[in-house]
DNA sequence: AATGAATGAGACTTCATTCAT
DNA sequence: TATGAATGAAGTCTCATTCAT
């Protein structure tokens, strides 16, 4: 009782913080970045009309803060790729992850893509996301040589790029059209990866 | 002599209109769909303040004609392939023609694809282009198999859509980061089509 | 009348931004620097709330235009000296117009030189007002000097400062207390500088 | 030990509203009356946000008491004068004094003076403080010539408004530009002083 | 036809103050 | 006693839009 008692008051912030992000979530996916007032956001929350700006600062810091909630979580259900595959299987099942993403999410999260053209702010943070994305398929690229399920006379980095570019492609895709059949999409990459990368027989 | 006068009058707001909608197209790629006000437009322009709302009646006005002007110069870009070329090759130097495409006016494309997802008005727009470019690329495969330069056993829908997800994914990085080697990601894209849609040797 | 219609909206704007710089000034007097709201200022100059911020840019602008607006009028006031008089004469001259000015003006000025102790928007205008002034002072010692109606071995600068010194601490007792016999301080001040700078008898 | 422990709170109170009180007066030095926050109050004495309005109860309670505070230590600093000196002496010794002090405490004097123009509260204590000023000048002057070092034939009132002008108007400038040459000024106003109150010889 | 003065709604942002802990 | 979470009023500023010239 005493704990929790303690607890209360950092708690409180914590889950008001984090109700004002899903709501700014939401509401950018579905009127845009500008398209909602921080008013909208707080009243969604539930709170009152002065909090968001309280706690960060300015509708650009929200924002960004936006920015990376949703690039941590989209991380996060990237990252549970299971630890056992790894090469050529690690990439099809990459394919897999991302063809399934869907939702409220991916407009955001596309809808933020495009405002980091213009935002400096959010545009150093995208910019760390893609690394990060890059890289791990170019590592799973050299494991794949390592391990002999991948050929080895492939540009890892132009590859890496070209199976990354498909997949924000996808979710591009995703976004604008929930009745594209993205599995379908991704079935034929995989087998085209496979074509490509395989070795051969 | 008077209908001359007629023209030259006509023609003076033809040319007004254009190079408004031209410096809104610059600002929208700067500065964000919302970043920029009439009175911007107006002084890039070399008018006076008011004009814009002159004209288009409203920034809204405005826009729409920003989104038909951009989508029609896009499509004949791309429409520019050669008609000597088809199947593999005419796929072949699509994406040679994606790839090079850079600029001010990928940065205004990507935004008002985002835009896109929460205006109705421009996502008929934007549907309507991505159908075109879908069906483009689903007669060149068929042509390919007719020709006998593509093999018989794909389904071409999925794998036009997989074609298009990537080129839109270039163009996302395209916008995103002049330093991205589109060219290398494009050849590899090639060989990878080859090594899959080719006949075998 | 053709003259008079193309004059009017140059006119129109030079008008509302006099009116709105005079009802700035007579508030800043009655309420200090803080304690009124552009709102208010155009109310009381009978145009619409957006105004103010619409011409001047910010708060901070309108005030600084009202610095230099108070100080111009300022020194038109004190620069009517009459050209006749020169050296001693002029200064005693300059005392006795100091010491009539008052008014709301004054507690403006009062108000904003302090301002200008935080602004260095303002801060940059206050400094050129005070070295004109004291510039002007010197002027007139060293032709006081020249003429023969002032004594030789006077330090010019520290004089001018002086002099300078007591003029605004007149000022800042007319703005603070309506009662404060500014006639009889001057006389004064006239007799302590014939004391100091004349020749003598 | 009950009484140690009471005394020690109070004093733990004591001290945290002098901290409290202190920075207040240099965030009043900095930034003018109304360009701070009880929150940077706060940081600034180390303690916690809502402590400024736990003691004073609220942002004007603060000012009021700095008020208060400011006004006592610019007497007690002033009221150093030696008691051995008097008559013209000690008015020389005043100059002196006025014109060594300088930094944080002028300025934020400076402000609250502007901020009495347009508050009552503030107003009657810069009265008090002005009339006690004034009325020791004129002691000192009539004691000057009862010891027969000040000349008889003086206005008493007129001259000491006359002093105390200089003396504000000295304030003004020191608190405004650091390079005004403050003990130049002061010299040539007590050689000044000497021309016009003393006894000839 | 074109200009630009003026409006006024509405967003962001700040911050003294209240109150639960 | 002291903290800091949360409120909500109020102000600044922006700008599409209207309208007189």
């Amino acid at each position: 009782m005493a704990v929790k008692k303690r607890r209360t008051q950092a708690e409180r912030r914590e889950e008001a913080e984090t109700r004002l992000l899903v709501e700014t979530i939401k509401l950018v996916g579905e009127c845009g970045y500008d398209g909602f007032t921080l008013a909208d956001v707080a009243e969604a929350a539930g709170y009152s009309r002065g909090l968001p700006a309280h706690y960060f600062g300015s509708k650009e810091g929200l924002l960004a803060r936006v920015v990376e909630y949703v690039t941590q979580d989209y991380h996060d259900s990237i990252a549970k790729n299971p630890e056992i595959l790894h090469g050529l299987p690690a990439l099809e099942n990459l394919v897999h992850t991302y063809v399934r993403v869907n939702g409220a999410p991916i407009r955001t999260f596309q809808i933020l893509t495009a405002q980091a053209l213009v935002r400096s702010g959010l545009k150093m943070t995208m910019s760390r996301l893609t690394n990060q994305s890059l890289k791990s398929i170019e590592k799973e690229i050299r494991a794949g040589i390592e391990l002999g399920n991948i050929r080895k006379d492939i540009d890892v980095s132009a590859h890496a790029a070209m199976i990354y570019s498909f997949l924000r492609g996808q979710l591009a895709f995703a976004a604008f059209d929930r009745d594209f059949d993205q599995e379908a999409a991704g079935k034929e990459f995989i087998e085209t990866m496979r074509a490509r990368l395989g070795l051969g027989n």
